[in-house]
DNA sequence: ACAGTGAATTAGAATGATTCTTAATGGACG
DNA sequence: CGTCCATTAAGAATCATTCTAATTCACTGT
């Protein structure tokens, strides 16, 4: 069971905490200025992003910190990543079913809800495979850039 | 107009040059050998791997004409890259549309089909915006592996 | 308040994929 | 042969991420 996907509520200190917590997560200062900064606004962040605004008014977190926030609130599942970059990774405090509008010239990423959006004919799985996940990304760029020469 | 995707042709020197040709590359003896490996089975490769396929024979290829030529490649559209693991990029010599299972365990990326997937119901894009491409891609891991603690 | 304890944080080194710099190489052609 | 320009390539540099090892912190029990 896991904690039905919010999408406004108010993240304040206590209620960030009992998020973390609900995760199995350790509510510390850091952890929360983390969260905060994902959560916050629903955006689509690096972990160098998350650095920045994590310390925008004091400098408390470290980037070590950050990287092991990010990976332990990704393995908790309380972030998702997401892999449309080869330069970067980008967490997504969205964990429900969504897919993904990225627009290579700005690195801008968007979401698609899911609903609505209807895909079907996946061939069968081999044997012993478990679907984890599937990713829809749609890959844009503003009109008028040419991709080749 | 692109050239129609080729899936099974004999590829032999004179054929993969004729290949980079009508892509405007010169045929040089590393590239063809890069060619080669990629076209010879139609797999998804690292740049690491394509490197020690090119010189399981004679080593004669470098690391960094690797990286220069698949660049090029995928510059002209002989090739596309294929992104899912935040590791490394993965080549694909089919530019036709497609889409990918990846195993995230093993690592294993597989070609699905476009024809016989449906997808319906993406929003509509923002103006200026223009589509490059849509990327399925279903992540899939062996049974039995729990992906939590 | 104070020591003890394990978890959390952190600075900085290490890693690894990819790119860059710059010099050597090589084929085409006169 | 010698010139010319593209190609190749060794090694340095970059940069995101991970690792190491040491410090700091939050609690607990006294
Ligand atoms: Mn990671
Ligand atoms: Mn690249
Ligand atoms: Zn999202
Ligand atoms: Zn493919």
């Amino acid at each position: 069971m896991d904690a039905a996907p919010l999408q406004v509520i108010p993240y304040d200190r206590p209620t960030l905490s009992a998020l973390l917590r609900r995760h199995g997560i350790a509510p510390t200062h850091q952890r929360l200025e983390i969260a905060r900064v994902l959560f916050a606004r629903c955006q689509h962040l690096s972990a160098e992003q998350i650095l920045h605004q994590a310390n925008e008014r004091h400098a408390e977190t470290s980037k070590a910190t950050v990287y092991n926030t990010l990976n332990l609130f990704r393995d908790r599942g309380l972030v998702r990543e997401v892999i449309v970059d080869p330069k970067r990774v980008f967490y997504d405090p969205n964990t429900g079913p969504h897919h993904h509008l990225y627009n290579v010239d700005t690195g801008e990423i968007t979401d698609i809800p899911a609903d609505g959006l209807r895909l079907s004919g996946l061939p069968e799985l081999p044997a012993g495979m478990v679907t984890e996940g599937v990713d829809v990304i749609v890959r844009v760029r503003s009109a008028g850039v040419s991709g080749l020469g």
